[in-house]
DNA sequence: TATAATATTGGAAGCCCTTCCATTTCCTTT
DNA sequence: AAAGGAAATGGAAGGGCTTCCAATATTATA
């Protein structure tokens, strides 16, 4: 059961049932509906190796990320799936886990030649990989990670941190936790990075002293949340506001917090990053990010490298600070020291 | 770049290079691993159309999910993907959001011929279907759904529910409100009838009279468990205990329940089902599926198919009632009424 | 050492499409 | 009606792999 049954069948050549399959214009109505009759009639269907082996394409994109199943990442992968679907493109899903499988997938794969391009989420990329992908021919965008060789979606993870730490300080906050992620190496390496930075620099532009020990590096998780919270709720003088680098992570914190007996807002207030699901149904004040529309944004860009090369740029997505109920002005007054 | 080439560079035949390639035991090691340099020195990839033309395996399963974003899903997803990984099989997702997507990727996708099986989870797949699947020869595993045409994985529905609406009973309530989910034609079929059908068991078993004014139907969201809740709590003689089909509907309730000022569990009882990662962050009794274990023998059994073909049977997994805080026994003497 | 059996190898044929060019058909235009 | 151009069509030539059988190399056996 091939195109030559139906070619067969429809009494036409093979090549105007190819056009047919593929939509080409070249085709009388009248013989694309009797090629289309035959399709039907005897439930033919192209076999997409062949088809990838003429074309060289393969209309399947590659989205690798890690731990998909983090509420981020499915944030990002719904605006994917949604995107690469409306563009009539099958998605691979290749999860990361450890540093092994992401360089393993970074190598490898992508060579398969089975995707028609790939788009990388929250991993870093190195300039070797880099290049690699560039002489492999293969589109590559980024979205939550940068590489001045591939197209890169990124938010101002510096500016965002910043400006999270500086609304902390506006309602009289100076003992600001910081819990930061940790860099795995490979994963998230920028991010974490850079939202010290900001921390930083809220905290300077308001000429508070850094102190380290207001600063945590944990995973990325509830559980590395919480262990963050019971650490700094040690110090003998304990922040009275916690900044986490995302809401996955904050949400630790306030299981936590609260687990000790104090209350959020009113002991301590608690800001992550992000935006998921769960942090408006627990009322997480958190600086938001575009999740999905990253997603989209990222596979639209992907799919137009794939259909003409472009030269890589750096696209900037806005955030927004997001304030609910996990926040308030300090009870005790501003300047005051213990 | 092709085989021709490496075959050329490690001076053996096309044959040789094909059969390093697949793992063939037939080969010298020393062959094996003069081929094996030929490929690193070329950074040769084969090309995985060709490859799939050729051999007519693509090694490529299909996941065709409804609503991958929501937890019982992922859940799965979670042990579908690491049980691919591991076999070495990439994983292609079809997400379905409605029926029209349904109908479209049940009856064209498994044709395209790029998968080498398809696992459908919580979709109600017809017979005509179903025939159109063995017709094909593409082997199809159903998770979460049954067809006895298909092998599938189900939990007993029925017996669960019960145990739910029993324990809920044994509590001393007799106000048992029930929160079903919509069936959107094509969706979660069998589930929302076998639930339902365990639930009146349940009362019938304990002599407790069906009151379909307890009884909602409404949205697997939480929206939908918000609504409901809304519409159970302006009953004149309002349920001690709500026993909802889905751990995130249940969590819609407790926050209409405690929007309205009433305890959880003092004043209702909360029951979910699934057993999600939020349902143990918020302390929520329910019936735990194994949802990630689903995911993984699902995915085994398709391989498995996919090596030998098999007949169809229904495999039944179990569940367990996890009992957390939102339950309590009823505050009032059993058997008072109002 | 000769012979049989076994292990390894080479490569032609085949898988099913797409593409492209040559050919045919259909309109216009003069 | 003839010629020219445009639209539609047919099909040969790949494309890169797997498979299978024939051919060769190796080892065991007599």
């Amino acid at each position: 059961m091939n195109i030559y049954d139906v070619a067969k069948q429809a009494g036409v050549g093979i090549g105007t049932v190819s056009r047919v399959l593929n939509g080409s214009l070249k085709v009388k109505p009248e013989t694309r509906s009797r090629v289309q009759d035959a399709i039907n009639q005897l439930d033919y269907v192209p076999h997409s190796g062949a088809r990838s082996l003429g074309s060289g394409r393969n209309h399947v994109l590659g989205l690798v990320v890690p731990f998909f199943t983090r509420p981020f990442f499915i944030e990002v992968l719904r605006g994917v799936e949604m995107t690469a679907t409306i563009h009539g493109y099958d998605l691979v899903l290749y999860n990361i886990e450890t540093n092994e499988q992401r360089d393993h997938y970074l190598r490898q794969l992508p060579m398969r030649r089975r995707v028609d391009g790939l788009l990388v989420v929250s991993l870093f990329c190195d300039e070797s990989e880099a290049i690699r992908f560039r002489k492999m021919n293969l589109p590559v965008v980024l979205v939550d990670s940068y590489n001045p060789l591939l197209t890169s979606f990124v938010v101002d993870n510096i500016s965002a941190a910043q400006q999270a730490t500086e609304f902390l300080i506006s309602l009289g906050h100076r003992q600001i936790g910081f819990v930061n992620g940790v860099k795995a190496s490979s994963f998230n390496f920028n991010k974490s990075d850079d939202r010290m930075i900001g921390y930083c620099q809220g905290l300077a532009s308001n000429d508070i002293p850094y102190n380290p020990e207001l600063v945590c590096v944990t995973e990325w998780t509830r559980a590395g949340g919480r262990k963050a919270a019971r650490q700094l709720l040690l110090l003998p003088q304990r922040p009275t506001a916690i900044f986490a680098v995302s809401d996955v992570q904050a949400l630790g914190i306030m299981e936590e917090v609260k687990a000790q007996g104090l209350a959020v807002p009113e002991d301590i207030c608690i800001v992550g990053f992000d935006n998921i699901e769960l942090a408006e149904l627990l009322n997480l004040t958190t600086i938001a990010q575009p999740m999905c529309e990253m997603g989209k944004q990222g596979i639209e860009q992907l799919i137009s490298e794939i259909e003409k090369p472009e030269p890589p740029q750096m696209l900037m997505m806005d955030v927004e600070l997001i304030v609910r109920g996990t926040t308030a002005a300090h009870s005790a007054p501003v300047g005051a020291r213990a």
